[in-house]
DNA sequence: TAGATTGTTAATCGATTAACAATC
DNA sequence: TAGATTGTTAATCGATTAACAATC
């Protein structure tokens, strides 16, 4: 009886990682585990495990533990829905290109209707199956397809300017790789950032600084 | 005076949105900032700036607020060093060539030395001008260059099995692309990790869940 | 001097951890 | 029944926000 009041932000980033040890769990064959034994695989606390799983609950069965099949489903379910995420991507140079792929083939939950550019030489080539199309399309494009997660690999001028659009058009989440921070703009928006250079950043200062 | 006992992850974590700020700031030709403005750009609160700065000692002047070129440089100095980073990369699949060339192209502080895969058929051709070497050569490598960093574009398990060498040999952080969970089993390493799957998982979880 | 804004201490808030009663 | 382990409440810890004294 799932009763997700508001879930956290910590908790719910937590949800993929239990959910890749449970997967490795059940394909291993193992059929039960214990909050403490979830959390000393994933350096975790058994408090902390047995926490975020009453967030939607709870999952287990006092005095036994945790069905790993059972709460493998069950997070699976939360993560992902019966129908998949339309999906598009902005901005198809090199990372948007390796994204393209790794959505098409290595992701679960999504399904990459359509990618757009602005460089007329990459316009009507093929992606990943789809054929680029420019961005002045994505009007006419939404309005009949009403996707629901743009990917932004895009400069972040270019992410500035399209964003008002995007959001006009009922794009409900973001997965941003762009250096522009949607969320000052649209603190409502639902957006996942991925900021490579920000990353590198944080790495290099403490790379830099350990004592 | 920097005075930075010890630096509390989220506030490391922070300082490159500060630096990408500033940086636009200062390009722009602003001069000076106060915590407010700069707290209202980013998103936050004046009182989280300020108690940020001065975990490195304050860089501001009361009455007055912050020189952008002072904070610009004073953060800088913390986030990069007169030598970059020295770099490897494994793994030259379509994730590992689009983050050389991010490395190459757009990073700073780094500095991609070599790159190394098991596949027989990319031994020895070229990557970011680089040849890409077999694994085989790792040890040899790092005993003559000593790196800093390596950046993991591999699958888990490979991962997994690097791993022990990789921390022996030196490495001091790692980039890690791997869903390898690194930090579990080597609490003391300095790990950025960009988990691409674990990231679009919370999203959907957001997308599907929003009220 | 008065106004502004920092540096810094104190209060609040939220997340993590500990404790324990419920129950299989 | 006794042992184990959850669900859940209470305590702790850390990070954020507010307040204010210092000072330009």
């Amino acid at each position: 009886m799932p009763s997700q009041g508001k879930v956290s932000l910590p908790v719910i980033k937590r949800l993929p990682k239990y959910y890749r040890y449970l997967s490795e769990m059940k394909q291993k064959g193992v059929t039960k585990v214990s909050s403490s034994e979830l959390a000393r695989m994933m350096g975790t606390t058994a408090s902390q495990v047995r926490q975020d799983f009453n967030c939607f609950g709870g999952f287990g069965q006092q005095g036994i533990g945790y069905e790993v099949s059972r709460l493998h489903n069950e997070i699976g379910t939360l993560l992902f829905k019966e129908n998949s995420l339309s999906t598009i991507l902005i901005g198809t140079g090199r990372l948007g290109t390796a994204i393209s792929s790794y959505l098409n083939n290595d992701a679960r939950g999504y399904r990459l209707l359509a990618a757009f550019d602005v460089k007329e030489e990459v316009i009507g080539t093929e992606l990943c199956g789809m054929t680029i199309q420019h961005i002045d399309n994505l009007r006419e494009f939404c309005k009949s397809n009403s996707p629901d997660v743009a990917v932004l690999c895009i400069p972040k001028l270019s992410a500035k300017q399209l964003a008002p659009t995007l959001v006009e058009l009922g794009i409900k989440g973001f997965w941003n790789f762009s250096h522009y921070d949607l969320t000052v703009e649209y603190p409502g928006m639902i957006v996942e950032n991925v900021h490579l250079g920000d990353s590198l950043m944080s790495l290099s200062y403490r790379v830099n600084n350990l004592e």
